[in-house]
DNA sequence: GCAATATGTGACAACGATGTCAAAAATCCT
DNA sequence: AGGATTTTTGACATCGTTGTCACATATTGC
């Protein structure tokens, strides 16, 4: 017989199959020797549950849902992949749900895996955890839920971020500690709100420093690698270019590093770049480039954490203050000494 | 209420559950106006079946398995994507599993989706296709499941491929056409089956144009950065370099492409690079990489197409012959005329 | 107009687990 | 020892859908 349920187990064992039930989730109320035979009958026949009628009858799925904007991205690669470990340790199961706010029907598909696959819940990752439609679409169904890095304070909601400000304040500082007085900074798109916390810290630093920003020279992109070729192309075409860019992703930053090579502008010698993520680009470039660790995967195995630990299931949720993971500079070859100093 | 059942939407639509049923699933002998009569109803209370209720009782779980050597990476992600689109247009969920054969018990997490979420099909991509143990784990479970590029022919499973060979021999002619004549060949490792499909077609360009192949520019990588950084460096420091490198794919096309400019070598004047694969890291290169498309998001679009036919499931399924799917020349900026000729 | 066939439709029993609750067995008290 | 607990166990209904099969209603052929 190819497929075995809890029922050939229970007669094998001599038991019932709630007694089997009871063993295989772990529960009390069966005698050691019962459950030591069972748990030998199950080895035996190689017995595993059916999980959709193990869902039905007890109404968790066992199913969590990770939201993604652009599923092609290295983060969501990153995210998905920690998450993907953490479930498995679980024994949970992920489904992936691109998300495209550019389709009429995004909220359609949302919903439809809410509700017909009743996740038990979702992990948002950004930009699209500042969706505030989308946010409710959980709130609504009642489905609990952990952002990745949002922009606010998320009333309700799990959280679960790095700190921005912070590293992005570090990062600065790196480039300060370097003798660099003349620094740029490539924004990232406004929809992203890690974008604002980003330049808050290079702001913060500068101020720490003492050293007024030169306004010209802070610019925004989308994060993109093209856009990061055409800032950078405008910035360092000035007369009085910056001695230092410091990117918010690692993209933008690979981007103004080939524009500096392109130019003929040596990195690190006459041009320091700095970017943000720990991409697998920002370590395939040419030199290296220093950057900011994000810790992706870690961030999605603790919403996981979150989402399967009951004690996030009782009515406070909200009140939990969002976890945050620890970054780390990593300084490589890209970012040197400044010149002029 | 918030959980909307078939009994709800067949009482407010005046008939049984059955006849909702099956309207939801497209079967035939319901009177037409029945049918809207029912459509409407499930509009209005905006119903979604139960996935795991239906599962249950057809014995199908709408569920594809796709399963990947690893995961983070850019081919992992386009390939999901392809299949993840096409799934969601085929009403279909996929579930991804990470398949890593260092850890121990990898076929335990393997039969455990498989049995445990009854999977429909699974989706097995490269290298891990060519691994017999894991295919013959769907053959005893009499799982229908379809290989991404695998090496041989797939005796009782599914594939979908591209043309290697003749995509390799389409990059080298290409070369040749620029007047090449000693072009080094960076093989992938042996583990990727495509790499040895590649090599024929690389070779069979030079016999057909009469040129012998030099022996010490073919090497072997193992398809990362890193190596191709190494191999780059060996190859180019030799007295006799070659003009033109063709890489096994993009990564390390991309470290051949920066030994190149860290020994100062201009790239396409003194040195022209080809890839295989169009990754992200072809375009974001400075050069821009000249490389083959891989119809990566294509082939698994098609994969889930094939195991959701129900033609698929007869038993003569293995006759079928392997789907071919196109590629692309793409040149861009990393190859140009022989310098020499 | 009356069999013989098509075509719709619904009752009912699965599917394989778990929740509930009551019965049975073991343990604890004087 | 015997009643009061506590712990262990299993019968049975249930989750929400679909498969099977019988029935009711149209359609066809002569």
């Amino acid at each position: 017989m190819s497929i075995v349920t809890i029922k050939d187990v229970a007669a094998r064992a001599g038991v019932s199959p709630k007694t089997v039930s009871r063993v295989i989730n772990g529960e009390d109320h069966v005698r050691p020797e019962i459950r030591e035979a069972v748990q030998r009958v199950v080895a035996e026949l190689n017995y595993r549950p059916n999980a959709f009628a193990r869902s039905l009858s007890s109404s968790r799925s066992y199913l969590l849902g990770l939201f993604i904007d652009d599923p092609v991205s290295g983060y969501a690669a990153d995210v998905q992949h920690g998450a993907l470990l953490r479930c498995r340790e679980r024994s949970y199961h992920l489904v992936v749900e691109p998300v495209d706010l550019h389709q009429p029907d995004w909220k359609d598909h949302v919903r439809n895996s809410i509700t017909s696959l009743r996740l038990d819940g979702a992990i948002v990752a950004p930009p699209i955890c500042d969706v505030a439609e989308l946010i409710d679409l959980f709130r609504e169904a009642d489905v609990p839920h952990v952002l990745i890095a949002p922009s606010g304070e998320p009333g309700g909601s799990g959280a679960v971020r790095m700190d921005d400000r912070g590293a992005a304040r570090e990062m600065t500082e790196h480039l300060i500690g370097l003798g660099h007085r003349h620094i740029a900074l490539v924004q990232g798109p406004v929809s992203h709100s890690a974008s604002a916390r980003r330049e808050e810290g290079f702001r913060a630093a500068m101020a720490a420093a003492g050293i007024a920003v030169d306004e010209r020279a802070v610019v925004r992109g989308d994060f993109s690698f093209r856009s990061g070729l055409e800032l950078g192309e405008a910035l360092l075409n000035r007369a009085d270019r910056p001695s230092a860019v410091f990117a918010c992703n690692d993209d933008m930053a690979l981007g103004v590093l080939i524009t500096a090579m392109k130019l003929g502008i040596a990195v690190p010698d006459a041009l320091s770049v700095a970017g943000f993520d720990d991409a697998a680009s920002s370590r395939a470039a040419w030199p290296q480039i220093t950057t900011i660790r994000q810790p992706k995967a870690e961030m999605a195995a603790a919403a996981v954490d979150i989402l399967v630990d009951p004690s996030f299931r009782k009515k406070d949720a909200g009140s939990q203050a969002p976890l945050m993971l620890p970054h780390a500079l990593v300084v490589r070859d890209s970012s040197g000494p400044c010149p002029a100093a």
